[in-house]
DNA sequence: TATGAATGAGGGTTCATTCAT
DNA sequence: CATGAATGAACCCTCATTCAT
């Protein structure tokens, strides 16, 4: 990469954070193309020659956010001598979990952005390191040896909604109940799912 | 209800229908006040005599269409001879599915912008005749002489979110399999979770 | 004044009174119609009844409220023993001046639309009766067979003139000094306009 | 000043002269910021790169306007040969008040707006060419060699307050003279506080 | 490539006034 | 006399996008 190339890398990332940082604390909606601009230092002009708008962006963020807390989940699993398959879903989930609790805003950024595609895409066509590690765990699932599962993609989409979905309303509303009381049940609801899907 | 009342719930009603159609075919961003009060052929200083603002008309017409669902759903229930309560949730939870096939547009409208909190809100104080039949299904299940269930509100929630963040990527999108295909596993699931709140 | 007449009179003392305490919080701009009937509790069609529109009420309200401040300058001077002419008019000068002082938003709402012809206007043809006793002080001064003045009308419109405007500077914005310290040479040109005019 | 920059300038003066023809024509209540734009011949939008809103570009034109008067007085007085400081501040005031009574609509807009403040604002930090004018003539009273004043800022404040708000009545109304009969009223008095502060 | 001044359509909101009740 | 729902013109202001530099 040489010094023209790392210079837009750099003026692209800034974009990027700045654009998060206002999108989790004011929302994508009142947040404008000037807001992100001003926050970057960057002329308004220059934002088109990165981006086509600011829901392209938006797409980015969203990818690469969500595949960061996988990555971390996974780097902590690491650490860690589990090697059974439930536990160690169990496992990325808790982790994912009292991430997003440290970190309400991008909870709510995610979750209202966040689509099974984006996952796909990952899959698919990783466009940045990060996206990588929700590969990693992918295989490791559905390659297992020990432990077969029947549509390991429905299953690992089926758990993902359930615990995304529940816990939008538990971390930000406390609603029906706060997280940890919600933990137990969902653990228990993730731990059925699996078992159904184990061959 | 004299003759000026019954003028100002149909001025209501119509701007919650026009805004209703727009939202679904639009989206909520792109719609704007004038768009609603000129659908209506109502004057644009009037919509500001019922609604402080689009979010606020939006917030009455969530929970009052996610109600006409479930009503829809607990009339059609209510003429089969099913007495099981697991066969009854998922009866009714496939007839959301069916109802939100048909309709993805307000499939969309409302996954976007349910939350618990909605039904909780319908629960204590409904507001509208609809928001009734929530009540109903829900004291159904939770009143039970033959099974009881710990928690189930809980159990509730978890079922509704699992069933309508699933729904929202399969219908729409077909992702990561079409509504049809993830059913079975849809409705195992439901009964897992069923099953595990089960005293 | 039978009932029907002090019901009318009630109700537009309350506009009045409503108007001006508004008027004086938020200004006459930003205070609108709405505003002003809502605070009296009467219905917003009543107003026209009463009055033309907002800066008809003003006007009704300048005169009376600037006359208030005379009458009650002049009840304090009758509670003395002075009775040189230029005492007299010091005096009266000095207790409008702390009048304004305690009250600097009647002074911001009078000097903006104070002027000479509304004094002209409640000599000519008072309509209320605080509106007399200006022509009280008027009157004394004039009439004066001790001391006459020449053009005694100009010498007091420069005098009200001067003091008006340097408080309003003065006790609103301390500038160029603060109002006790621009007391000495205010009364100073008060009695250097008088002395000029003595015949 | 390269050609951007004197583009800019343009654009600001176009603006702040459409907002001055308006405001002294309709009031600065009627003018709209659609008004002046279209006078201008400029985008909506242009106007909020120059100024926040119609009360900041007012507080610009004020000064500016203000210190107009000054500088053309100040030139007129420079043809003379008058070296006395008494004879001086008459000619000066005279000129102001022959320009304003050429100018009804000015002397409006400046009376309603004028401010002890201004002219502070203008000694201590002049944005522009004409509001040193204002500062060369406050400099010639305070600094004279051969007649010294007690505190000539006071002095200076009250014959301006003096002569700006008899001037707005009797101009504008001829209340409760005409100009020409108020002026050897108006002299005397501004003479007799020159002569009151003179150590 | 980068800039940022300029655009102008279109947004939300207010409000004096009317008029049927 | 009194009401207050309805009006709709007019307001201020934002902002994505363009384009000459």
């Amino acid at each position: 990469m040489n010094k023209l190339e790392l210079n837009k890398k750099i003026k692209r990332d800034s974009l990027l954070e700045s654009a998060f940082s206002l999108f989790t604390s004011k929302g994508i909606n009142k947040t404008s193309i000037s807001d992100i601009v001003q926050q970057s230092g960057i002329a308004k002009g220059t934002f088109y020659l990165y981006f086509k708008d600011k829901y392209d962006l938006r797409n980015m963020l969203i990818a690469k956010k969500a595949c960061q807390l996988f990555r971390k989940a996974d780097d902590e699993l690491l650490k860690t001598d589990i090697d059974n398959i439930f536990d160690e879903v169990i496992f990325i989930v808790n982790s994912l979990i009292n991430q997003l609790c440290a970190n309400p805003s991008l909870l709510a950024f995610i979750s209202k952005n966040l689509s099974w595609g984006v996952f796909k895409t990952s899959l698919i066509n990783p466009v940045d390191d990060d996206e990588l590690y929700f590969y990693n765990i992918y295989t490791r699932v559905t390659n297992r040896v020990d432990v077969k599962f029947k549509d390991p993609e429905i299953m690992l989409f089926m758990i993902t909604e359930l615990v995304s979905s529940t816990c939008y309303s538990s971390i930000l509303y406390s609603e029906p109940v706060d997280i940890e009381s919600l933990k137990p049940y969902l653990f228990d609801s993730v731990r059925g799912i699996m078992k159904r899907h184990q061959i």
